[in-house]
DNA sequence: TCGCTGTTGTGAACATCGTTTACTATGCTG
DNA sequence: CAGCATAGTAAACGATGTTCACAACAGCGA
């Protein structure tokens, strides 16, 4: 055992350790007290600092959020592929399915969460750095360790589908021009491993999910359902179906 | 003329004169420079008044902000109204289109504003207190001056369509007993009018254009598109289409 | 062991915020 | 004219983010 290859130096060490407990402390507020509880007199207060102590791990109280918000999606990313992986690999229309309501059961157990990361316009975490440049077809491995957004763990269940059981698509002569241009520059950006269509079928699937689950968590459908439950799983089984028409003829 | 029938006295009409400036006021100041600039100090320095002063106005500045959001709700259920009034009666499916298309066109050029509004989990405004207990069937009148939220040029678009051209709609039967008890408590709400298979067409309708619209105008979709309109318009055909294939039997 | 150096934390200060309180004008009303 | 409700102000309190000067402390080379 030659010590530690080049372990992180001691004083990094301990740095990172701080660095993390800050960033515990600010989420412990978070869940507590909701966003507008993450004040940075009142995170220092709660591990015995002053404020600007805290400007020694963080530049801003923007960046400290900034960091939270990174550390929320991480864990959301895990949840939605522990969620998935509870149905075997030979069911990728029942994989999505998991995954969808993990998304859900996630949102609606961490409101507070949830409202940070998705329900800022500019400033919020938009997906473009944590999107990678290339996914694999076939391979699920995906996640090496939290780098990579949550989009690609829905973006690889629809490759899964298609792969394994290619369903109807739209003609790409059936959509209008400035749609295929759209997806022309999505599909370059993704590797160019899947049909147009199936992108289509893929962003369309995400926005009627990211709808349904933020309509729900930010309580814009109480006014109709006092349990949106039910109308969530008529969703699911709305995609399940349309993913599930098979493939007839058809260029890719 | 026996002078002002009952006018509103003198006194009364000068406030509700300040009052309604400070709410412009403030939304300047929101659209000039997003939400957090919805300071009740700057608001008071941009009329040559001081914080306090508009405490004789509004309780705090949660009130102000919700009168604020108030007028942005009114405003947009007049967006969609006169965007649904484009297109003649004769034509109810175009008119949900256009509606759509307005409620879209409206968030993008209204983004703060949209943000205010849409961006709050608790405190934000419900649909609950703006719903109307009923809405009449078949007439389209609706809007009594703004009473009233814009869920119900929504809803009303669906009665139309539904009375003018039945839709395929799921059979009771088919639905899961207990969104059949969500849904019948919604109809209760809204006056047992409409079949309950309309009223989740509805509603899976309205949590698309939701889900369509927030997802843009909070940029989680730039990581595709830099263009999402294309996606839009393919939603919007998509729900039209469910909407028109023709009824064939069935109870209601 | 001594002394230097960089890191970590504090205290005070500034500008801003929401809110309350006491006080002063102003204009309507009897 | 007297009285009074209304509209507005000034001052103050606690809280926020942020900056700056300064003190303690650890680690390292001589």
């Amino acid at each position: 055992m030659p010590a530690q290859t080049t372990g992180p130096d001691r004083r990094t060490r301990t740095r990172d350790a701080t660095s993390a407990e800050i960033k515990a402390t600010a989420r412990a507020r978070l869940v507590a007290a909701g966003p507008a509880a993450l004040t940075l007199r009142a995170i220092a207060r709660d591990m015995g600092l002053t404020a600007p102590a805290l400007y020694r791990y963080f530049g801003s109280h923007e960046d400290l959020v900034g960091a939270v918000c990174a550390d929320v999606l991480e864990e959301l990313t895990a949840a939605l592929s522990t969620g998935r992986d509870t149905v075997p690999l030979g069911d990728p229309l029942g994989r999505l399915g998991a995954t969808c309501r993990a998304f859900r059961t996630w949102a609606l157990g961490h409101r507070e969460e949830f409202q940070l990361v998705f329900a800022s316009a500019g400033a919020g975490p938009t997906m473009p750095p944590t999107m990678p440049p290339t996914i694999s077809p076939g391979s699920v491995d995906g996640d090496r360790k939290g780098d990579l957004s949550f989009g690609v763990v829905f973006l690889g269940l629809f490759a899964e589908i298609w792969h394994q059981q290619p369903f109807a698509v739209r003609d790409i002569t059936d959509l209008p021009p400035d749609l295929v241009a759209q997806l022309q520059r999505f599909s370059a950006y993704v590797g160019d491993v899947l049909p147009l269509g199936v992108l289509a079928a893929f962003l369309s699937g995400w926005v009627r999910l990211y709808g349904a689950v933020t309509v729900e968590v930010f309580g814009h459908l109480g006014f109709a359902l006092g349990d949106p439950e039910p109308m969530f799983e008529l969703m699911l089984a709305d995609m399940a179906r349309e993913l599930s028409t098979p493939r007839i003829s058809s260029g890719t």
